[in-house]
DNA sequence: TTCCTTGCAAAGGCTTTGCACACCG
DNA sequence: CGGTGTGCAAAGCCTTTGCAAGGAA
């Protein structure tokens, strides 16, 4: 059983009808593998078809965050990801210059957590993390 | 000479004008010590005078941005806020919960920066860090 | 006087929402 | 069939921008 089908189960399981829509928008983001925006994903279920509707693509990717089944991360500038949570936790690193987005490996995170749970008392979610900074690249420009 | 004064004095001597409307935003931002969204700003400014608009405050607020004067951080969800440089680095905490915005120590970020360069290559910017979770209330309410 | 700044209103980008129709179960 | 889900278009929210008038230097 893919990836996809294992969230579209989970959502039918949960009592959601499973339309061509919801399908396509679940497959689009499962198949990926990586962040998608809520207009990457439309882009991507357009070349099939063009039956879907941009308001339906963030209905489904609210759905499947509210549901526990993907992660919204909001990069800034207005700039906001979604990923499968089989897209296990990492972090990404924006870069101020160009843009893009990397992925970090998110144990990096546990002495920072582990302070500030102690410290602070806040216990700080690994799934949605944003940083910015400079890629390599950008970095040996300056 | 007060913190609002040394950024207006940093502000002319880049050649810029000092119109009371600038003079205000600044105080408003420096005198407050904490970060501030730009609708907050114009709020403050408007105890004193209506004579602001918003489209002022966002210009001002980003002039300051600009020239190294103050930070914007991106806090997710619409909200974006700023604050003076003097109001040095540090981590934002906010609460998927209430809201609630807590500040921690940026110094408990260098392990992870150090990290970060060191397998990503990745510069990280430590001045502008929102980090998501439960605060200490909202966690024990759970 | 010069031309930087401002206010106003409109435009922009992204996201949400109201409503009637479609269609899953 | 009943009620959820969808498309469409409009509205909302925050922020930026064009332009003419105002005012700092």
């Amino acid at each position: 059983m893919t990836h996809c089908h294992t969230l579209i189960a989970a959502l039918r399981q949960q009592g959601y009808r499973m339309t061509p829509q919801r399908e396509m928008i679940v497959e689009a983001l499962a198949h990926s593998g990586r962040h998608m925006t809520a207009e990457e994903v439309l882009e991507v279920v357009r070349q099939r078809t063009r039956a879907v509707n941009i308001a339906t693509v963030y209905r489904t990717l609210d759905l499947l965050v509210e549901k526990g089944l993907a992660t919204r991360t909001d990069l800034g500038e207005g700039r906001v990801v979604y990923a499968t949570v089989r897209h296990g936790p990492h972090i990404h690193l924006v870069c101020r210059h160009c843009g893009r987005v990397q992925e970090a490996d998110a144990a990096l995170l546990a002495p920072l957590t582990a302070a500030l749970q102690e410290q602070y008392r806040f216990c700080c979610d690994t799934g949605h993390i944003a940083l910015y900074g400079l890629c390599e690249t950008c970095a040996s420009e300056t």
